[in-house]
DNA sequence: CCTGGTGTCTGAACCGAGTAAGCGGGCCTC
DNA sequence: GAGGCCCGCTTACTCGGTTCAGACACCAGG
């Protein structure tokens, strides 16, 4: 099957080349009249521009990129990216954009794969996930003069736009929320610390502990494994005083505690609370049901595609700074029994 | 910052564009002598050929494109496309490709993307996931002539070459462990009932039952989230006489109906075995642990990719049935307590 | 009637690669 | 020593768009 190029229709609709190209583009430079009959052709024949041939005369190449680099195992179960994948997605769509996708097995090759695509032209943009303190990506973006969008907290992002919302502000509702139960003793198993928005929450975990006068409001770090999940609270829960709740930084750890916390034989919620970051139909499936920190993540998606896009085209944009996630009460959490 | 071009290579090694394309493409036409100058001068400009340019040429777009066609909210949980995009990747980033990523809110719409993508000529081929019956996508494709590969059962492909594996013995393995564990009332959570691997199953699954002699066996239709998966499950154990053992047709629903029998009061194994199809590391960590139908889901990625790019290169591909999904018995199946 | 400006369209250059055709020069053969 | 051939490289054209300079018509103003 042969697909029709800007000729056909030219000659179809007896004009040059360069006036249908003004005419799809929406270009001064053709008449309303052969403007429309150029678009009926070009609808009759069900032409697409060859995106190779735009991007290669200077167009865009609409084309977006989005690399991820967690271990495919902890990428797989957990529900955040596909979310925010989907949000990204919803965007692009509507602006007739497509998604690269790029799975990275190490940030050197994550690195070299912005570069590679920088270089062979493949993208407009790039969307930035996972950003670490002193990230090398930025400086990369920022000299290569790849337009991108961070989708992480602003302070890492250098001259970057970022989409993200105050991580630290719904930490301290969450321990609020904890200690106005009577918990006292509050322990978190957390993300992967090298990430710039885990030791954000750490630093608010730690301050609302201290300013609410919490005993030792420890934090364990992990891989955002359900294993290392597990681990980390069998850890906390065997210990001479065990803490009476614990925050998770993703729902797939907060499963594994409760898992391990029903094999130690401590009742959830009335022995031990729980609460997980990033809320997802799991949360609500288990028993109890998980109280959780809710967030519209495809909205994060949405919103960093379009400051993408907005990026592209030239426009400055600014960071922004979406709704934090909020704490939705379930099952899994309970004023403390005081024995 | 500027981009290297072959001309830019040219002028620095003293040769003329041509040369340089020979020299980089391993084509005959120079000598190694300048072959391995070009080369070094190429490496030293860190340069890499633009895709648009080079796909204009006639040469191919190095990019395949994959569409999912799922709610986002049972996309995100279910680890099943996370990992058979990994795998996938893991082949193409191996042979320098990169994927196309699009989620379609519709069947019609996912077909225009396969449309667009063509005439756009955005993408060297394409992956076919989630086929029913009389797939209209097949025969689309088929007639486009664009190379493709259905990851699903190769009884709906049509002439496309399909990576997949034999449902059906699986689903005869999880039935016979069922009924040599003394099951006679054996009930089962399907997927959504119009894609083909569902329908292969369900026959599966009767004819399996019906030939061991087990009571009624009945497959209640789903759509793979974990709330209809719960609803189901409460359907059947709150029949007059309830079935001893469910088989579910993804992990999240199995999750699901491990939380309702516990919300009814039904102990897990003694009074309700649970076998989930498609194991994660969320059937590993719940307490009791999930037996599980696994299989190597990367695996199937890696495979199809391999026969997608084949495709792509033109070597002529035939239909490759992987190892099927084996039983991984673990908490949730116990013999039958007899009363 | 001439000039200037505007609107519409054409022609051709260009993007950066791939590739067929052509062309010297050295080597082998008779 | 002439003819033929192959190697190594260049030249020029191609892909399918975008875009700019210019041609032409038409109209208003002086």
């Amino acid at each position: 099957m042969k697909r029709p190029t800007i000729a056909d229709i030219a000659r179809e609709a007896g004009v040059s080349k360069g006036a249908v190209s003004y005419a799809l583009n929406g270009q001064p430079g053709v008449s309303s009249a052969t403007r429309e009959r150029i678009l009926a052709v070009a609808d009759r024949l069900n032409f697409h521009a060859d995106s190779n041939a735009r991007a290669l005369a200077g167009a865009k190449a609409r084309v977006v990129g989005l690399t991820l680099q967690r271990p495919p195992s902890t990428l797989g179960i957990e529900p955040f990216f596909m979310e925010l994948i989907s949000g990204v997605e919803l965007e692009l769509s509507r602006q007739s954009y497509a998604l690269l996708l790029q799975m990275a097995p190490s940030r050197d090759e994550e690195l070299a794969f912005y570069r590679r695509w920088f270089s062979e032209g493949r993208v407009d943009g790039v969307l930035v996930c996972d950003v670490r303190t002193g990230d090398p990506r930025i400086a990369v973006l920022e000299e290569l003069g790849l337009p991108a969008v961070v989708i992480g907290p602003p302070d890492v992002s250098g001259r970057l736009p970022s989409a993200w919302s105050d991580d630290a502000q719904s930490m301290v509702e969450a321990v609020e929320y904890l200690a106005a139960l009577g918990h006292r003793r509050v322990a978190r198993v957390g993300g992967i610390p090298e990430l710039a928005h885990t030791a954000i929450r750490t630093r608010a975990f730690t301050e609302v502990s201290a300013r609410l006068g919490l005993a030792e409001a420890v934090t364990v770090p992990t891989d955002y494994s359900g294993e290392s999940g597990a681990r980390a609270t069998r850890r906390l829960l065997t210990q001479p005083t065990r803490p009476t709740a614990i925050v998770y930084d993703n729902d797939v750890m907060a499963v594994a505690g409760l898992t391990v916390a029903h094999e130690l034989g401590i009742a959830v919620p009335a022995e031990l609370s729980i609460i997980a970051w990033d809320d997802s139909p799991i949360c609500r499936l288990l028993h109890p049901s998980l109280t959780a920190l809710t967030r519209d993540i495809g909205a994060y998606g949405v919103h960093a595609a379009r400051m993408l896009l907005a990026a592209v085209a030239g426009t400055p944009v600014a960071s922004d700074h979406g709704t934090p996630a909020h704490l939705t009460p379930r099952g899994s959490t309970a004023r403390l029994q005081t024995p």
